[in-house]
RNA sequence: UGUCCCAUAGUGUAACGGUAGCACUGCAGAUUUUGGUUCUGCCUGUCCAGGUUCGAAUCCUGGUGGGACAACCA
């Protein structure tokens, strides 16, 4: 792992409490669970943790670390078809990158089935469960709408003995998917369409990816999960809010089984969501397999693997997770706030380096040719204790494009024909002359340099402008790929007609690539390893990159306060 | 013609009957060899109507607005 990742999360002592730690607080007050706190996060492996769920588990090992409780990875497993270990995988990868540990709690829902079967036995035994033969239309038909009560399966009060013999077939293979399911004996009127006798079991012939085919028949989210908690001593289980409506069953299912003092309770909070992207799963599927992106650690994804790679620290992230706040609102987070949190982390952190993305030739014609100059720079002003690199200075120089303007607009402090600057840690020049080629683009700019303004020589002049260089004669190549927001909507998911697309808002300019030239001390950087290109912004180094060819991902900018006058750059 | 949840600056989030605060954003200014950082200042808020109270963002009633629920998904 990066050092730079590895660093630990803030204090973060005076923040008032969110509600949940308003809740836990007051049951360690009333000696609630003998005042243990015990969490989990229970992701279903089927597909990869996005930064929503990146808030879930801050929350649940967040909250068991600062109450002195222990929180449980636990796999959400009960639907063979659509889980794979390699997503579970991923999550592990995730979770720990972030900085949590689950030290010996990996659970999986799937370890419970034999115990979940025989609790679907006691209910069968105890007429509060029944094997229903409909198909599965026909039961979503009765079941009714919310507004309306349903009517009851002609099933509904079969035998025990019958059911008992039923769902013994059922679990022997003897139907096929679809044919029966088992079914909670509830409440068909009620106004909670959960108690509108749930399904607990349906038949899937699947292999299932830890229990491979033992079962053929497989539990439900709310037959399971509710007594995963329990199983587990789970104390606070908490969830988004459309859960919320699924509390009275996890609580029934509770009720049937539990016979002590202890018993877990459900608790909802909204989940996040950030402007100009998309955080479903189901979507982030869709840009994956329609090659919108280019995978699932694409860094314009808004996944875990898609912002490391984007050169996102677990520190900055945990910072954002602990600045959205928790509550039950409906929120949407301003992905400003992402991005402040990274720059504040990266400022800190990552070295200053020179490079140039768009790179056009000075000459100092005044500088002695073939001579090399060692200029010893800091590598972060916020932290001296990270040293010193050194940057060769020589007649030829790369600069930005964007820094040279033939006829510079107003409060433009840069190069132009006749005008001073300072080229950071060397010398102040001035704009002599320029080349310009048959379509009027400038080819070269010609300058002179005052040899009495080296940096740190204690010269006292000032100049309004100071741009950041590179050697030509020891310039780096380099790929730097410039990333921008994937969405050019707000909220891509706003239906805007009938059939309402949300990658029809995909902004075309997400990924522009450029070629630069980086300073001579980028040549071995690591992979992931994390710099500012002064006066640019945060950069890492892509997993893509290797000694052939080195590879930038563009992080984030700087933060712009001075809005170029004429056109976007890069 | 239902049940449940929610409503505080532009965006989030506090204030638990007693001066509406914090963060991000925005705008100004200071410092600066990064138009970065840092520092200072400013703008902007309790959905509406009643009620209880000496006093209501907070409690009550009724509206209004938003969200969730009708998978053999989680």
């Amino acid at each position: 792992m990066d050092k730079q990742d590895n660093r630990g999360p803030e204090a973060n002592g005076g923040r008032p409490l969110n509600f949940l730690e308003a809740i836990i607080e007051e049951d360690i007050r009333n000696g609630k669970h003998n005042g243990r706190v015990h969490t989990r996060f229970p992701p279903e492996p089927n597909g990869y943790l996005h930064i929503g769920h990146a808030k879930s588990i801050c929350l649940n090992f967040g909250l068991a670390e600062k109450y002195g409780g222990r929180c449980n990875l636990r796999f959400d497993d009960t639907n063979p078809t659509r889980e794979e270990q390699e997503y579970v995988d991923s999550i592990m990868e995730d979770v720990r990158w972030l900085g949590f540990d689950w030290e010996d709690r990996l659970y999986y829902a799937s370890d419970y089935f034999d115990q979940l079967y025989e609790w679907a036995l006691k209910l069968i035994r105890e007429g509060k469960a029944y094997v229903d033969d409909q198909p599965a239309d026909v039961i979503s038909e009765q079941r009714g709408v919310p507004t309306r009560p349903g009517v009851e399966s002609p099933f509904r009060n079969r035998t025990v003995e019958e059911n008992l013999d039923l769902f013994l077939r059922m679990k022997n293979g003897e139907f096929p998917n679809g044919a029966r399911v088992l079914r909670a004996k509830i409440d068909m009127s009620s106004p909670n369409m959960h108690m509108r006798d749930p399904v607990m079991y349906r038949i899937m012939h699947a292999r299932h990816h830890r229990s491979g085919d033992k079962w053929c028949i497989y539990p439900t989210y709310d037959y399971t999960h509710g007594q995963s908690d329990y199983l587990e001593g789970i104390t606070h289980s908490i969830c988004t809010l459309e859960f919320e409506i699924h509390r009275p069953l996890y609580d029934w299912f509770l009720d049937q089984i539990i016979d002590t003092d202890y018993r877990p309770r459900q608790y909802e909070f909204a989940r996040l969501n950030l402007n100009y992207t998309v955080i479903s799963k189901r979507k982030l599927l869709e840009l994956v397999e329609g090659k919108y992106v280019n995978g699932w650690d694409d860094p314009r994804m808004p996944t875990i693997s898609g912002l490391r790679r984007r050169g996102y620290t677990p520190l900055s992230i945990r910072n954002f997770a602990d600045r959205v706040g928790v509550a039950k609102r409906e929120n949407v987070i301003d992905v400003g706030l992402l991005e402040f949190c990274i720059r504040e982390d990266l400022n800190r952190c990552a070295p200053r380096v020179f490079a140039v993305l768009n790179p056009l030739r000075v000459v100092i014609t005044n500088f002695e040719e073939g001579k090399t100059e060692e200029l010893e720079l800091e590598r972060n002003p916020e932290d001296p204790s990270m040293g010193t690199r050194k940057v060769p200075f020589t007649r030829e120089i790369y600069i930005e494009q964007e820094d040279f303007h033939e006829d510079p607009p107003p409060k433009f402090f840069r190069l132009s024909p006749g005008r001073e600057v300072r080229l950071k840690g060397a010398y102040i020049i001035r704009c002599e002359g320029f080349q310009k080629d048959d379509n009027g683009r400038i080819t070269e700019v010609y300058c002179t340099y005052d040899p009495e303004t080296r940096s740190g020589s204690g010269s006292q002049k000032k100049v309004k402008g100071t741009l950041h260089w590179v050697s030509t004669q020891h310039a780096v190549n380099c790929e730097v790929r410039l990333y921008d927001r994937l969405f050019m909507k707000e909220d891509p998911e706003e239906a805007t007609g009938e059939e309402a697309d949300f990658k029809l808002f995909l902004n075309p300019d997400s990924l522009k690539v450029v070629q630069g030239k980086a300073e001579p001390s980028l040549r071995n950087a690591a992979h992931l390893e994390k710099f500012q290109f002064q006066r640019l912004g945060y950069f890492c180094v892509d997993t893509d990159s290797s000694d052939e060819k080195l590879v930038f991902n563009r992080t984030v900018t700087l933060k712009e306060s001075w809005i170029r006058a004429s056109g976007k750059e890069s």
